[in-house]
DNA sequence: AATCCGTGGTA
DNA sequence: TTACCAAGGAT
């Protein structure tokens, strides 16, 4: 569960090392429910999007005050709790206990639709049909499924890449719809770019490494110093405080919470 | 459904 | 150097 809330978007190599410390820092829910949200967002480092450290803990509350202490087994349960959707309940249910449940996670979507659907990449966003495809293409047996998971992913991550997939090195290019179409271009809606540069996220980014690298709080002149733009700036430290990344600990300092 | 939310590696 | 985007979730 700690390692799919951490993959949420950050590639596995950057992972691995904090997820190690984690783990040995809260080796149970109840050992992170303890700890302050504050000690969740430092340790989460230099992973981004660290909202996922707040849901975390928070999902290790949940745990401790509804369900004993122990993570639950069910999609139901788990998807009821912060921080995890559709695919990190699926693939907790799947991974860990072997239940069948169809996993759609960016590397899944991507073989299926270039192996099924012969188009090179999947919808912006899972539509109905793409499910229902990837559910009927599910094998029966719980535990077929979900080894059928962790291979479409596996298949997706180091093999049918997006920008430069090694068809050569693919157990499946024989029955590859796509590439038996000869490999056609994405034909779909552009994407749209993700800017970073001047955004509130690098701002808030920003400000919350500085607080996150201080030894104890941190004087709002520090954090003025570190955004030169200051109607961003402001609404950026609001933000962070509203979102519980931030506390507010005296007139003019900040910590973490 | 579209947008927001961090960070850093890669081509 | 810039553009892309990585085991998504919440709103």
């Amino acid at each position: 569960m700690v390692s799919e809330f951490m993959l949420q978007q950050t590639p596995v190599a950057r992972v691995l090392p904090v997820h190690a410390t984690w783990l040995e820092t809260w080796p149970t829910p109840a050992a992170l429910a303890a700890a302050s949200t504050g000690d969740a967002v430092r340790a989460w480092g230099r992973l981004g999007y660290p909202r996922r450290a707040l849901r975390l803990h928070a999902a290790a509350t949940a745990i401790v005050a509804e369900h004993g202490g122990e993570v639950p087994r069910s999609y139901e349960d788990l998807i009821a709790l912060p921080g995890i959707g559709d695919y990190t309940a699926a693939a907790i249910a799947s991974f860990a206990h072997g239940q069948r449940h169809v996993v759609l996670d960016t590397n899944v979507r991507r073989v299926i639709a270039r192996v099924a659907a012969g188009q090179e990449l999947p919808p912006r966003s899972v539509t109905a049909a793409e499910r229902a495809l990837a559910a009927s293409l599910l094998p029966d047996a719980p535990a077929d499924a979900a080894t059928w998971n962790v291979g479409l992913m596996e298949l997706g991550a180091l093999v049918c890449s997006v920008a430069s997939p090694a068809c050569e090195r693919c157990p499946v290019l024989d029955r590859c719809a796509w590439a038996a179409a000869g490999r056609p271009a994405y034909d779909g809606p552009a994407r749209v770019a993700q800017t970073y540069a001047g955004t509130d996220r690098q701002c808030r980014g920003r400000l919350l490494a500085v607080v996150r690298d201080a030894e104890g709080p941190v004087a709002l002149s520090t954090l003025e110093a570190a955004w030169a733009i200051a109607d961003q700036r402001d609404r950026c430290l609001a933000s962070l405080v509203e979102d519980g990344l931030l506390a507010r600990v005296g007139p003019a300092s900040y910590a973490l919470p």
